[in-house]
DNA sequence: TCTGGGGTCCTAGGACCC
DNA sequence: TCTGGGGTCCTAGGACCC
């Protein structure tokens, strides 16, 4: 079998350069690539990190994950924009549908990251490296933002090559390239090995790829159980997942959010709780999936997480239901201690073509209407149409997590 | 570093069954 | 009541990614 050519295309500081190239399509007179500048949240809240930099904020030494109050010391003239999902999602839709021409094999790997399968492609678009070159320049040319691209024989090699020198360039990591591309790179650089694992790793005196790659995977066993397999295979280039274009069946969905200051009661508490059980559930119908299992999670104001988990007798999308077995497991899980973050998560997920009626449950009927009229009103109207009555004067949204409904961006109008 | 929000997968321990 | 072993499911927590 002839040897696979994968593409991996990661856009350089996404956020930033979409909101970059959309500010200019509106007028924009400076171009927020030339300029320190982050997309990140609130500032005037205690949870805005930065979520995207330019190449001048990077000489300030600010880092994706860092907050706004750090970022803005260490460069008070910093530019902080917000961040516009439904902007990004288009930008993202856009380049999909470029890069359709080029392959019929295209996998998301997230908003701002694919993989592109060119085996047997060469007769239409030239070798890889031809093809890669091309792409990188039609994306800059037509969508205004440059991508690197990472070319290897798989997609961990893709991926890796994607990350060297950037912006705006192409990479090639085949097998024969591992020993002087990848090996002398940091152990930490390797996908899939975050900090914990480098920390275990270098407390073995492993400090590169390629002295990981030299090690006996069954030491590595010992101490990092099956992840410690997987690492090894990375760093010796084994990996054989194909690129596949069908989206894979969720396994589950969540919303969570930071509430601004700390919450002291079980009113409060629910409030929240109430409003996250809203947007999730309304994602659950909208991806027309039951949930069996529910868990809540919670963290305190010293940063500790703790969860709870229960599972429902049917599966069930309905905002009334979950929110009662919601309620159920904070209270099991809250230990009377000012919370900072809550998180409601559903699991064991059903098609809801597989639905059955029990005649022994309380008919859902009534809610599932119910919930459906919600549904179409605040699609129609928008999210704030309608609200249930404890959250008026509450001070508390009515609707927590997740990404708000916008309007739509009108540009690059010969793309979308 | 006063530390977001969306996911996936793995593991350990306990319950429960044969 | 104690002993054993294997299998599966559930739960809580932790690691990783973007």
């Amino acid at each position: 079998m002839a040897e696979k050519v994968i593409f991996h295309i990661d856009v350089n500081s996404a956020y930033l350069s979409w909101e970059a190239v959309y500010a200019l399509q509106q007028g924009a007179s400076v171009d927020l690539r030339d300029i320190p500048a982050v997309i990140g949240g609130n500032e005037k809240k205690r949870n805005g990190i930065v979520l995207a930099k330019s190449i001048p904020a990077k000489k300030y030494n600010i880092k994706t994950g860092e907050t706004l109050f750090s970022a803005r010391l260490k460069c008070p003239q910093l530019v902080v924009a917000p961040p516009r999902y439904n902007l990004y999602m288009q930008c993202s839709e856009a380049m999909g549908n470029l890069l359709s021409k080029y392959s019929p094999l295209i996998q998301f790997f997230s908003i701002d990251e694919l993989f592109l399968d060119y085996t047997n492609m060469d007769k239409h678009f030239g070798t890889p490296l031809q093809a890669a070159e091309k792409i990188r320049e039609e994306i800059k040319n037509t969508l205004g933002f440059t991508v690197n691209i990472g070319i290897g024989s798989n997609k961990l090699l893709a991926k890796m090559a994607s990350e060297f020198e950037k912006p705006d360039k192409v990479h090639t990591l085949f097998p024969e390239e591992i020993p002087k591309k990848m090996w002398p790179l940091a152990v930490g650089e390797l996908f899939m090995v975050g900090s914990k694992t480098a920390e275990k790793l270098q407390s073995k005196n492993i400090h590169s790829i390629g002295e990981l790659a030299q090690t006996d995977p069954q030491f590595l066993y010992g101490f990092l159980k099956s992840h410690g397999l997987l690492v090894w295979n990375y760093a010796n280039g084994k990996e054989d997942s194909p690129v596949r274009n069908e989206g894979v069946l969720m396994k589950g969905l969540g919303n969570s959010t930071t509430i601004s200051f700390d919450l002291l009661d079980l009113e409060d508490s629910f409030k929240v709780l109430l409003a996250l059980t809203e947007t999730v559930c309304t994602r659950l119908r909208r991806s027309e999936l039951h949930a069996t299992v529910i868990s809540v999670s919670l963290k305190n104001s010293s940063f500790v997480s703790y969860s709870h988990q229960g599972t429902l007798p049917h599966a069930t999308n309905c905002t009334k239901i979950v929110f009662e077995k919601a309620k159920e497991l904070f209270v099991k899980a809250w230990k009377g201690e000012p919370i900072r973050h809550m998180g409601i998560h559903l699991t064991k997920l059903i098609e809801s073509d597989f639905h059955q009626l029990s005649l022994f449950e309380p008919d859902p009927f009534p809610y599932k209407t119910l919930d459906k009229a919600v549904d179409d009103i605040r699609l129609r109207y928008g999210n704030t149409s309608i609200v249930r009555s404890s959250f008026l004067h509450s001070g508390f949204s009515p609707q927590q997590g997740g990404v708000i409904r916008e309007d739509d961006y009108p540009m690059m109008s010969s793309i979308l």
